[in-house]
DNA sequence: TATAAATTTGAAATCGTTACAAAGTTACAA
DNA sequence: TTGTAACTTTGTAACGATTTCAAATTTATA
């Protein structure tokens, strides 16, 4: 069976047309996508597409841990179709966001355990400078 | 001297009137607030305060590294004074935000070092459920 | 095949944030 | 002290991401 409609299934969702294509371009493209680019994304393939049902779809996929929601970036919601572990960079300058591997010991959130609090999900992020931007910036000063 | 306008000076800030106020506002509470809430609070003792002028001011002790910017909830951006290292959980019931201890093991950033990046702030954001709300959906089902 | 339930759609509204230009304030040189 | 430039604050308008909502469409079920 398509891997796809598998995950869906998996996390209770039905597969509809619009949210396998959502989750189908997921897990195709690391790239971190916002809701703008899926939808032009999947413009193409699915003219009659709509903003909303990106919306919609998301948030149900976010609701049945289909996925990631990545808040790193302030001023847009980024969503990541790979849920296995790993944390995040974003450039300050290019606004790029890479993949990194989680730290070797465990961030298993015992220290919010311990005070009652009832850990679902952990995120940890970097921000600074990527690889290109810091050697441009090195260049213009 | 007083302290909060001492910080602003070791961060570069020609302390102003308003930045004056809306630092002292985020050294003396720790409840991470928002533009909104910080803007609502300060109202009463500066009626002439603007929105603007909150903005400005929060984008400005952002680029100094003044205080912490959270990330944590998507739909508003909130604010912590309280720069030493410390991690986030955020009660995905009523939303708010509780403090809670860095992991012992250190979190240093070498693994996004070693690969190009130039880590200069690291957050690590939980979330889930809260005591209280934990407790009031154990009650209900 | 009929009917109900679920899903998708697009337009309008909402709301946090930014842009911008005018008004006010501060710093500094004459 | 006075004049001038630089900086800061202010309020309005614009912007843009997200949500609301009701109608249209599709899917499931009797």
């Amino acid at each position: 069976m398509d891997i796809v409609v598998e995950h869906l299934k998996n996390h209770g969702i039905k597969p509809s047309v619009q949210r396998v294509a959502i989750m189908r371009y997921l897990m195709e493209h690391c790239s971190h996508p916002t809701v703008d680019a899926i939808y032009c994304a999947l413009q193409s393939s699915m003219p009659t597409l709509s903003r909303t049902t990106v919306y919609n779809t998301l948030s149900l996929l976010e609701e049945k841990d289909a996925l990631s929601v990545l808040t790193i970036d302030s001023r847009n919601i980024h969503y990541d179709g790979d849920t296995h572990p790993h944390a995040h960079f974003m450039c300050r300058r290019c606004k790029q966001i890479y993949d990194v591997p989680m730290p070797d010991v465990g961030i298993d959130g015992r220290e919010a355990a311990a005070q009652g609090l009832k850990v679902e999900h952990t995120h940890l992020y970097y921000d600074g400078l990527c690889d290109k931007c810091n050697g441009q910036l090195t260049m213009d000063n």
